[in-house]
DNA sequence: AAAGTAATGAGAATGATTACCATAACAAGT
DNA sequence: ACTTGTTATGGTAATCATTCTCATTACTTT
């Protein structure tokens, strides 16, 4: 999905909840695309300067109330936000355990489908309603070993 | 694992760290086994109250750095702690997006016995070196939907 | 252009977690 | 048992990511 389109699906799910697509809010979504991986608030903030923190804060909140951005919680102290899945398509992470980095990766299809197909087997005998799945490698990355 | 065989072994954990076993400790250790899911500060202090919030942190921390407790993090605000996999065997979290409940659940060894060959895979080509994998499913407990 | 509504951003408030530190418990040697 | 040195405890204060507040600014619509 290019940036072009990624910025009008946001333009509608904004809308769709009767939410301006602001300035602000655009740079953000720029960033996050720009970024490519799981973003910190700080993280953020190097790649646009022009953002005030506590506006990067509520709108992040806002883009994900809305769907377009979720936000990711690994191990260290930093919330990380990264595009909506339906945006950059499914994918789990690689999180870094020295340096907290956090990269992205895809299963091959069929694997995915048998995990998919072995987690609702779980589900259903106890009685849990799915509604994602979350895979995460941890360890160390390149620049770190 | 039996109570005595897990106490037996974070003993040891801490023997080997140079650090006592003391009564805290083990009444930490002791509300775990109990609790039987990962658990919260607060959800901890319910099940003995006699632990300080204050050494419950520092113990959870050390019996982690040791290698007897895990820390998990799930959305909400709140850290959970459980015993380290070897202690109970490797598993994964279903998470309840409205309370916030954390319970294990096991995959059958051909899953994942297939994930971990996929994420191997995935390791070597990215230069990334695993420690662990993690797998939560997100979604509604039985009691909450 | 005016009025109404929503968004902004600087700073204050919140709250889980951590750090401090005086006291208590423990271990080893005498 | 008694010192002495060392580690653990627990109440309280400090930290710091995140959230809240609110006066100002930017839209939107009539």
């Amino acid at each position: 999905m290019s940036a072009t389109d990624i910025d009008e699906e946001v333009a509608g799910l904004l809308a769709k909840a009767d939410q301006r697509y602001t300035t602000g809010r655009r740079r953000l979504v720029k960033a996050l695309i720009d970024g490519g991986k799981p973003l910190t608030i700080g993280q953020i903030g190097e790649i646009d300067t022009t953002l005030p923190q506590s506006s990067m804060y509520r709108n992040l909140t806002i883009l994900e109330e809305v769907g377009a951005v979720s936000r990711i919680v690994t191990s260290d102290e930093f919330a990380r936000y990264e595009l909506a899945e339906h945006l950059t398509g499914h994918h789990h992470h690689l999180i870094c355990n020295s340096c907290g980095d956090v990269a992205d990766f895809e299963l091959d299809h069929a694997t995915e489908e048998t995990l998919d197909a072995a987690l609702h087997r779980v589900a259903e005998a106890s009685g849990f309603t799915i509604s994602e799945h979350r895979l995460d490698l941890l360890g160390s990355c390149n620049a770190c070993d």
